[in-house]
DNA sequence: TTGCAATTAATGGTTCTACCATTTATAGTA
DNA sequence: TACTATAAATGGTAGAACCATTAATTGCAA
């Protein structure tokens, strides 16, 4: 073997390539949020590679939730806003793998829950309040009119909101992804005919109240206990 | 138009029917870790796709952690082990994007790596505080031999050791990805000249010394002094 | 002029075919 | 026996052609 073999080829696969490129766009700034790529086939030849290459870059990086892609004139890939939906995807997929269980995620979610209680607990503005008891009122009708498909998004929303008035990004995302799941418990049993939660309403807005007073021990013990009793009744259901 | 306008189309795209036909298969169990997918022109035979539908889904499920592609006779898309790294990548993501700060990154780590500090504390078993041992003494052999980048990376196991002694995957990989992405910033850092840690082999002695004794104060006031004494550091660099 | 319908053009979505690169197994040879 | 060369299976890449969707443009009629 004379000649030495050629250079040690590509190391990493094109569509590889292409997307640590445009990462590395979006590291350096040159690339932001809301910002249109070049339509596939112009970007395709600008980087030199082929069209089903570029495809597959972009579906990895849509996948990633770093681009959207719009059909149509006018359409093209579009760099997103980051959202919790990427991470919800990663903790579905990883249950789907039986890498965590179910018992994992509630003691998880008890934990977090606590954090972004006490955190919400000292950093809630009025905003924040006003937004949770508009929840809980929505949650009210929702039970009187047996809406339970409702109430159980009522419920995600007040998981959220909660998370949100932390006013940390990176806990949202996680209570949000860790509620997300064992709602979709919550869900199923409801709709297997399962008791809902009883005096939701009520817990709900002592809970508010306890946080508006900024009473962190209390707010804790009473979605401790929330949740506590929900996850017993999603045990007990199975 | 006489003929009505065929069928509202394809209401989702191939590549995602695709992609959703085998989480499916996931969830109901015919497909576990391990498996291995037939070759793919194969494969987009039996599902009536192109060989390019077939790829761009499993392009989508290998960068969602799902699927593992293996060139060469014998190779294929294996089913994948859930592992942290795809977290990771979503939190390096939102970062990239804009979505999440160092401030949120640090104080979510914070709060989280206290609870696995107190977790720990209760459960780590001889086996959990002998990896530690040994990780420290790795560490300690670094830092004489003044190789940083081996010592960083004696931290970041340092962590996840610790993190695996909650016995909670879940939490686990969270606190991995936040002290991956927090990492990379002590890393260039101190690829920079910057000064590394003082006395840390020392501090994580003390600390596993708490944790032995399951005395979770101290074990969670000793991380929480350091981690902030860390988080110091990265800010001041800037 | 106004307003609605048809046309057009740009763009992503899909398919097909051909070929390249990598890896393992197998046959052949010293 | 041991090593080498060949073959075969499989993922990776390329290019062209066409379909489907959408927004802008045009054109016709009220």
């Amino acid at each position: 073997m004379l000649a030495p073999k050629l250079p040690p080829t590509q190391i990493r696969r094109t569509f590889e390539d292409v997307c640590q490129r445009i990462r590395e766009r979006l590291d350096e700034g040159t690339l932001k949020p809301g910002d249109k790529l070049p339509a596939e086939r112009e970007l395709a030849q600008q980087l030199g590679v082929s069209r089903n290459a570029l495809r597959e870059a972009l579906r990895s990086l849509e996948i990633a939730g770093i681009v959207r892609l719009q059909t149509g004139v006018k359409g093209g890939a579009f760099i997103c806003e980051g959202d919790s939906s990427s991470m919800n995807r990663v903790v579905q997929d990883m249950f789907s793998l039986g890498s965590i269980s179910v018992d994992e995620l509630t003691e998880a979610r008890l934990h977090i829950q606590d954090l972004v209680v006490r955190l919400a607990c000292a950093r809630a503005t009025k905003a924040d309040f006003a937004a949770l008891a508009a929840n809980i009122d929505r949650t009210e009708i929702a039970t009187q009119a047996k809406r339970f498909s409702e109430r159980i998004d009522c419920s995600r929303e007040f998981y959220a909101l909660l998370a949100a008035a932390t006013h940390n990004q990176v806990l949202t995302m996680m209570v949000h992804s860790l509620t997300d799941i064992l709602m979709q418990f919550v869900g199923a049993r409801v709709a297997a005919g399962g008791k809902p939660q009883p005096r939701l309403v009520a817990k709900r807005r002592a809970f508010l109240a306890a946080l508006q007073e900024r009473n962190a021990e209390t707010a804790s013990g009473l979605m401790r206990a929330h949740l506590e009793s929900v996850h017993r009744l999603l045990k007990t259901s199975t």
